[in-house]
DNA sequence: TGTCATGCAGCATTTAATTCTGTTTATGAG
DNA sequence: CTCATAAACAGAATTAAATGCTGCATGACA
């Protein structure tokens, strides 16, 4: 049994708070209280519960990336030589390391890896793309520049 | 000028809060004052500095996709019958009416919207799936089912 | 029906957020 | 070079929240 295993049925409340904390990380347990219907007391009770059994992963404050100079965003496919899991293992730890690489999700279909980075510029993007094409392993990759965000929403329906 | 236009330059201790932030988007300010070597009082001036000028855009609870029964993601690449404004604009309309849709982003190459969807089974991702191809204006899709989550950081590279 | 476990509210205490005041520091004008 | 001004800070005081404790109510189960 993995962590990720669900371990017990959430209630009601439980759902409620995950929705407000998802939405306002930063509320008060007094206010969050209020919002679920609850006193405060239990209110915390409940989420320390669901921060330790794994529920909640953390916090985050969410920045505006134009704002902060990281506006471009571009999603890479890669193709690997071959299919074996020690060229799959050298290529997770090097993308890793590369931190404007916003994620990075192994996929079935027409390649194998479908990476998203986020840069400040051109330039930028040539040197993130280059240390990716030059991680061992790497056959093809194609790159697609997002021209308009429609949505971001990491946001999981919970109620 | 919109929004997202950088108004003013931000000193090393707005970037130190700023990626305190990310990290931990719950710590009380008192312990954030330390962590950025100031007093609480004006720690306290720059967050809400922060919030009230848009660097900051809010704070969420990372929550746990696979203990909460979502644990499918999928990526949908999308291309449109035709190129024209009225076309984006009501597959725009349609894709954010719908929870599942995680991201969408209007790319720039061989097809004109990646979109990505979490989803909790098969079942749930024919009807998502559904849901899309049925938006007036699409033509073709293929999608690449996720089969491991290499890296998943939303953080921005700020220091 | 009695006992136990669970979950809750309310209160008390500790800790943090917030406001206020005075001081320092950087800046620019005379 | 000196004074005036504004910005940013530290520290104290006040207000509010987090946290821990106690007892009550509810439901499960023997």
């Amino acid at each position: 049994m993995t962590t990720s295993t669900r371990t017990r049925v959430l209630d009601r409340i439980d759902l409620a708070i995950l929705d407000v904390l998802q939405k306002n990380g930063r509320i008060s347990n007094v206010n969050l209280a209020k919002e679920v219907n609850l006193s405060p007391s239990p209110c915390l009770d409940r989420v320390k519960k669901l921060e330790s059994e794994g529920y909640i992963e953390g916090y985050s404050a969410r920045l505006n990336s134009a704002k902060l100079g990281q506006a471009l965003v571009a999603h890479v496919e890669i193709t690997l030589k071959s299919s074996t899991e020690a060229v799959f293992s050298v290529f997770r730890e090097h993308i890793v390391k590369i931190p404007q690489v916003v994620s990075c999700d192994m996929v079935a279909g027409g390649f194998d890896y479908l990476v998203t980075i986020r840069v400040a510029d051109m330039v930028q993007y040539r040197e993130v793309l280059g240390k990716i094409v030059e991680t061992p392993g790497v056959s093809t990759n194609h790159t697609y520049m997002v021209i308009e965000h429609i949505k971001i929403d990491s946001g999981l329906t919970v109620l």
